[in-house]
RNA sequence: GGGCCGGUAGCUCAGUUGGUUAGAGCACACCCUUGAUAAGGGUGGGGUCGAAAGUUCGAGUCUUUCUCGGCCCA
């Protein structure tokens, strides 16, 4: 008996594959990735499309420093999965990657190690320290490139662009041309953390925070006029701890869900009767500072009624002659002072911005050794540090000092020589929103984008709406310098196309980097002489760099078009790479350098928290790599919803490689019945008629799915997309049609009709799944590829399905789902059975349906005992609608082929079915 | 502190214009199979939809407040 077993064993047709039920894919896709290099993957699938329409998502450079981390990945995976799908659609699917190399961070990394060698970056020329920057870039370049590649990304990894390049630089100058010789860029001033001791502006790291002890007043402004009748006349009280800051006073600023009120001064002195306007929450403090005993409180109010409210300098009569209005800030708070803000534009950044939102601009009031300049009247020539008992002493002769004392606080200083700092404002150069009509070019522009998900659109548009012109100068080195030169004598910007093209072909030939090192004549043309103006030595902010890279990226290079396509970042970058490149473009181009903006969520942890250090809770892409291979991190970021943060924890990770396992073994079934063997057939030859029906149902199920796959694809909903697949591979095939024909394909002999019918359709699965999931999971379909299309490069240079109509069959599709129903009803009587131990496995049952009249019609020339797998069914007519099965232990003896138990011969085995 | 966005089973996600007992797959439990075998099949348990209040005959779906989280600002 023994022996009859092995027999049949070796006469049926069990499957056989080469495809490893195990992935290994942390070995396995290295070797993937030298086969891609080896047949230049990048370069066969531009050949492969040529001439097709493009599709350019164009890269946002990520910048040139440390490891890849998490989000990067799948930022990277995700424009990846987006560029294969448009190329097997048959677009010609270009992807450059490119890096951002400019900037602080690099300059930081540098001046730490010149610190930790005592070095010091005065004493090296600016030519060599930018050396040492652009190599630093260039190393993490390199590790970047690696790290990405690995993540299966393919793209022109050879001819990646970076913002450093020589072409970038040369072009970056030319976008600038184009506003200087507009006249949207210009000079104008910026408060910056500045020491008048060494006489230069400080970084943020720079500075260091030491107690000092600062002369502080409670100063008034009169109110001229007010939309709120009490307040006319009455006095705005505002405190400052640097009273040298008055004279540059601008604005006051009151925060108008705040609760003010007005109080009546009732002791001699200055205020005698005079009313105050202060926040109500204050009234303790203040009194008790300015030592009031005797007020009355007249009336209070909510902030709001300050809108609108204007009032006069407390040096009007000196000859400040000047309104000064009251703002609405969010930064007003009821921590300190009165509730007002004294804003000098000039002397503080919250001041700067708030005044240059409604349309007031900083002015140069002190010069880089802490003097007043000639803009300050009263005050020229006099040092900032010695103007505090000035301007208390004016402000008591003109009765508007309700106070002063001292205050010992937090204050910055210079790290180096320990002396306090001061906000001052310093000249930079700006792009006007207005003058030129920007912001409301760019509004158009963002109309005219399309937006996944469509709530970017909002984000984006209300930063451009409110956001102020753009300061583009920074007073570093590593960068792109500032192609300016301003008349010493008639201070007039230099505006000459021929000197903006001449600087751009010096850096074309040899960088940027001889604007700090050579003679600078040499970048004036003919007419100039560089003895009569002024070279600038401030660098273009890095967001203009990435912000041309369209210009220097997908109008330079043949086989990229303008606009892209796509942009495809995180949603941060509504105000970074998005917002800039829309500005640079709308003022160079007059429309957006993109047609459409993806923009995806944050990697967070599994609970939803953002990754720390000191949470503990960051997954490095290598973590994932090394365990589990670069599909499985693929598989997570296209089953992810973008359009909300990305969570990812390791049982996240663990339950999407059970998933990919699932998927996996779906093929190796399809690859075993198949042994491997696999062709393509002209899907509109196939005489649907002649398969039976469940071979139908499946075609008329792949092909529903497919214009699924389309539309999904379309909205770029991967997310679902990925669902609906691995939903497919577990519930219609695995559970359903792969169980069911297994009776067929292990036990019908070979050239059977039915068989050959079944392993036509597997083929045509085969080749529609293992496309599907190509974009998605790259090594692993192209493992399966390699198998069955030796005489083929790649699957990434196939395209996807295009399956004919007559697949789909809805009349049919209605009655299958029908049929289903009852099988499940099948399938709970089985397991009744089950449970009592009368039987075991599926084929030890024999099923009796009952079924309506309606029903029982339906079920003609359907053998349910093949869709529920087991030995005998027989279908009766009832009266109710319900479905109604009896299961009963099958009569008779196994069939040793396969292994149906009859009380007769097995009629498809009658020599084996004797013991 | 402000603006925007989000919170549906352990996980990843569906839930159409507000309308019957809130769905899927995975995971889990139990069972079967040992001819997809470190696989495969079946059955089942599990959410009251972040919280509260409100509108409505009726709300996961609308409104308000709160809470938690994310991004951006300050």
């Amino acid at each position: 008996m023994q022996k009859k077993a092995k027999m049949s064993k070796e006469n049926i047709n069990l499957p056989k594959t080469a495809f490893s039920m195990k992935a290994n894919l942390p070995n396995k896709e290295p070797e993937i990735l030298n086969h891609w290099d080896k047949i230049n993957l990048y370069e066969e699938l531009r050949k492969s499309n040529k001439g097709n329409k493009k599709f350019i998502l164009h890269d946002g450079p990520p910048y040139a420093n440390g490891n890849i981390h998490m989000g990067t990945a799948y930022n990277k995976i995700l424009k990846d999965i987006i560029v294969k799908f448009h190329q097997m659609s048959g677009e010609d699917s270009v992807y450059v990657p490119g890096w951002d190399c400019h900037g602080l961070p690099i300059e930081w990394k540098i001046e730490e190690q010149y610190k930790k060698n005592k070095k010091n970056k005065n004493d090296v020329p600016i030519a060599e320290f930018r050396k040492e920057c652009r190599a630093f870039a260039e190393k993490w370049i390199d590790v970047h490139k690696k790290q990405f590649m690995r993540l299966g990304v393919v793209g022109d990894w050879k001819n990646y662009y970076s913002t450093m390049s020589f072409d970038a630089e040369a072009q970056i100058v030319r976008e600038l041309g184009k506003f200087l010789k507009e006249g949207s860029l210009y000079k104008g001033f910026k408060p910056v953390l500045w020491s008048t001791v060494e006489k230069t502006a400080l970084a943020d790291a720079e500075v260091e925070y030491l107690d000092h002890n600062s002369d502080t007043i409670y100063a008034s402004f009169t109110i001229k006029k007010s939309n709120f009748n009490e307040l006319n006349g009455a006095e705005a009280i505002i405190w400052t701890t640097t009273p040298w800051t008055i004279p540059a006073n601008r604005a006051l600023a009151f925060n108008p869900n705040l609760e003010y009120c007005i109080i009546q001064i009732e002791e001699a002195g200055d205020f005698e009767n005079k009313k105050i306007v202060i926040c109500k929450d204050l009234i303790e403090s203040v009194i008790k500072d300015c030592e009031i005993t005797k007020y009355k409180l007249i009336k209070s109010f909510k902030g709001n009624e300050l809108k609108g409210t204007i009032c006069i300098h407390p040096f009007f009569k000196l000859g400040y002659d000047y309104e000064i209005p009251m703002l609405e800030a969010r930064f007003v708070t009821t921590e300190q002072g009165t509730g007002i803000v004294h804003c000098a534009p000039s002397h503080g950044p919250d001041d700067f911005n708030l005044c240059l939102n409604n349309g007031i601009k900083a002015i140069e009031t002190v010069d880089g050794d802490g003097k007043y300049t000639k803009n300050v009247y009263l005050f020229e020539g006099i040092h900032i540090f010695k103007a505090n008992p000035i301007v208390i002493e004016k402000l008591k002769d003109q009765k508007k000092l309700l106070s002063s004392g001292k205050l010992l606080h937090s204050y910055p200083h210079s790290w180096r020589s320990k002396a306090p700092l001061v906000h001052r404002a310093t000249p930079q150069w700006f792009i006007s929103m207005e003058s030129h009509g920007l912001r409301k070019i760019a509004l158009k522009a963002i109309d005219d984008t399309n937006f996944y998900p469509a709530k970017g659109r909002d984000r984006i548009r209300s930063m451009i709406e409110t956001r102020p012109d753009w300061c583009v100068s920074r007073q570093r080195v590593w960068g792109v310098p500032l192609p300016i030169f301003i008349h010493k004598k008639t201070k007039e910007i230099l505006i000459d196309d021929k000197v903006i093209e001449n600087i751009a072909s010096i850096y074309e030939k040899e960088g940027s980097d001889c604007w700090f090192s050579d003679d600078p004549q040499k970048f004036l043309v003919d007419g100039y002489n560089i003895d009569d103006y002024e070279k600038s030595n401030d660098i273009v902010e890095v967001w203009f760099d990435s912000g041309s890279t369209h210009s220097f990226v997908l109008e330079k290079r043949e086989d990229l078009e303008w606009p892209a396509s796509m942009y495809l970042e995180g949603s941060d970058q509504h105000r970074g790479w998005f917002h800039s490149s829309l500005l640079e473009s709308c003022g160079t181009r007059g429309r957006a350098p993109y047609k459409s903006i993806l923009s995806h969520g944050f990697v967070v942890d599994g609970k939803g928290l953002k990754m720390s250090k000191s949470l503990g809770n960051i997954i490095a892409p290598e973590d994932i790599l090394k365990k589990y291979g670069a599909d499985i991190l693929r598989i997570w970021v296209a089953s992810s919803n973008y359009e909300e943060d990305l969570r990812i924890d390791q049982s996240i990770i663990a339950q999407h490689a059970e998933s990919y396992r699932k998927i996996r073994n779906t093929f190796r079934y399809l690859l075993g019945n198949l042994n491997d063997e696999f062709q393509s057939f002209n899907l509109e030859k196939i005489n649907i008629t002649e398969l039976p029906e469940l071979e139908q149902y499946m075609l008329h199920k792949l092909y529903t799915l497919n214009e699924n796959f389309k539309n999904y694809f379309k909205k770029y909903d991967f997310h679902n997309l990925y669902k609906e697949l691995l939903n497919f591979c577990t519930v219609d095939l695995s559970a359903f049609y792969f169980d069911i024909r297994k009776d067929t394909l292990y036990c019908d002999p070979k050239n059977s009709k039915k068989r050959n019918n079944c392993t036509l359709v597997l083929k045509i699965i085969l080749e529609t799944l293992i496309k599907w999931f190509a974009p998605i999971l790259s090594f692993t379909t192209e493992e399966i590829f390699s198998l069955i299309c030796k005489d083929k490069k790649s699957v990434h240079l196939e395209r996807f399905m295009n399956l004919p109509k007559n697949f789909s069959n809805e009349q049919l599709n209605k009655k299958w789902t029908e049929l289903k129903k009852i099988r499940d009803v099948c399938n709970v009587s089985i397991e009744e059975k089950r449970a009592k131990k009368d039987i075991g496995s599926s084929l030890e049952a024999s099923l009796k349906i009952k079924l309506d009249e309606k029903m029982s019609k339906l079920t003609k020339d359907i053998d349910f005992s093949e869709l529920c797998i087991t030995s005998s069914a027989i279908v009766e007519k009832s009266n109710t609608s319900d479905i109604e099965v009896e299961t009963s232990k099958a009569k008779g003896k196994k069939c040793s082929v396969c292994w149906k138990i009859s009380e007769r011969d097995c009629e498809r085995h009658p020599i084996c079915n004797f013991e």
